[in-house]
DNA sequence: ATACTGGCTTGATCCAGATCAATTCTCTAT
DNA sequence: ATAGAGAATTGATCTGGATCAAGCCAGTAT
């Protein structure tokens, strides 16, 4: 075996850390052959420029989606010819899990930046499952997640002011990156603010004027799309006062 | 074989077909030996009265449930004490589905009235469905259906007016009961303007003030729980200033 | 350099719906 | 029957955040 070799997996099991599909294959019960054996399918990754579609409303859905890295936007089509976004995607999130019983995809999905994604098709799982136990829990522990995260994000709609919503939506994307192995504290927003606005339910000029309060608060910096956290504690006090108890995680 | 034994399985036929795990094990692909099989790990019917915790708050999980008759409304507890309502379930919706990934129940499911359920325990559907191919996919699909229909309810909450949110709320019990074979356009509702207004997302006040204001314009009668929908289009015609294209279903 | 374009910020005004307050209706318990 | 408690309705007021409007900034094309 050479030391390139060697190498390669190192760089390999590195990036499956990040990946969303790595609990899939990493942490609960799956050996190097059952890994092999997954890779078989997983198609190469795919790589997408800011502004290319993952897929389109109303697509067939022909398999699952996991970022490996840049960014994601989700969003349907409303009746009046709007947008609403459903969520971000980050590193290590899947797409497409929604489309699994209607076999079409009810919402679109779109690369914020370059981005680069596994496909894992979904006819494949069911013969793949035969030959590793647990991967049918999994894909629905990842669903079970997906199904909490939309009801965290009900209740921000439902009970949470502008100032939390968008205090919730900062420490998420810290958090999720955190989880990730990225800074905490610093990071690109890779949307724009008007994507912000849509996801939490406001118009762009309350998030416009939230970041300058905050700012001016001192609990960030905001210049443009480089965000930098100043007081994570100052941020949770704005939340605490209207939270899930327990679990405030990912609502974007 | 009596006559009575005929009643029987007809009654059973019956009582399935309005049972949220109906899809399980009717229209794909399962016979009546399948149907054999999830009846073995189906627990006995589990009646409960009005008021009556199915599961609380941080019991850990161990079983998903159907609704067989009678309705229910789950709900989280904020920071600040108070609930926030995620959804009611009529006879036919599945409860429980968030809890997979956690293993603990990260919301509280409670009667509204006179209610039954089948219990079906998750630790045995793993071996269940090595017996019944298409077990796995029909949970899978179930589970997609609710991750839409959560995404359904944000929309309602980030982008509807007061008006459309109400009228979008009745239109979808409206429709869930039709599908399960009840009248579409009379019915009870279980739960209270309070808790309406909670899931909705605004004050009961405004709850109040819309069912007069749609009653005045003849949308329909409301007499306490009793409602009767009398314009089904003047309804959709509130809602579709803006809701979502396609899909509208399931926002409560 | 200059102009253009789209995203962002800031200010001024307005309104849908929250909040506060009082009354009425229903149901339950005595 | 009567009292008491919670749910629902209705009215009056207030306000958070939307909307309208105008300027600003950064990146791209000419």
């Amino acid at each position: 075996m050479s030391d390139q070799k060697v190498v390669e997996i190192t760089q390999v099991s590195q990036a499956c850390r990040r990946c969303g599909l790595y609990h899939l294959c990493g942490p609960m019960g799956l050996d190097e052959g059952d890994m092999a054996k997954l890779d078989t399918v997983l198609k190469r990754r795919h790589s997408l420029q800011k502004g290319d579609y993952l897929y389109r409303l109303g697509e067939p859905f022909t398999a699952i989606y996991a970022v490996r890295a840049g960014s994601f936007k989700s969003y349907t089509l409303l009746d009046d010819g709007t947008d609403q976004i459903t969520g971000f995607q980050l590193a290590g999130d899947l797409l497409g899990l929604g489309a699994i019983s209607t076999k079409k995809h009810t919402n679109a999905a779109r690369a914020l930046e370059t981005a680069s994604v596994c496909e894992i098709p979904f006819d494949r799982i069911e013969s793949l499952a035969g030959e590793i136990p647990g991967l049918h829990y999994h894909l629905m522990s990842l669903m079970s997640d997906e199904i909490q995260h939309d009801q965290c994000k009900l209740v921000l709609l439902a009970k949470m002011s502008a100032e939390a919503r968008l205090a919730t939506f900062l420490l998420n994307i810290s958090e999720r990156l955190t989880s990730r192995g990225y800074s905490a504290c610093e990071f690109n927003l890779s949307m724009s603010r008007n994507d912000i606005a849509n996801l939490l339910g406001m118009a762009v000029e309350t998030i416009s004027r939230l970041f300058s309060q905050f700012q001016e608060s001192g609990l960030l910096l905001a210049n443009r799309k480089e965000i930098t956290l100043l007081d994570l504690d100052g941020l949770r006090a704005i939340t605490s006062s209207c939270s899930v108890k327990s679990n405030n995680s990912h609502v974007s």
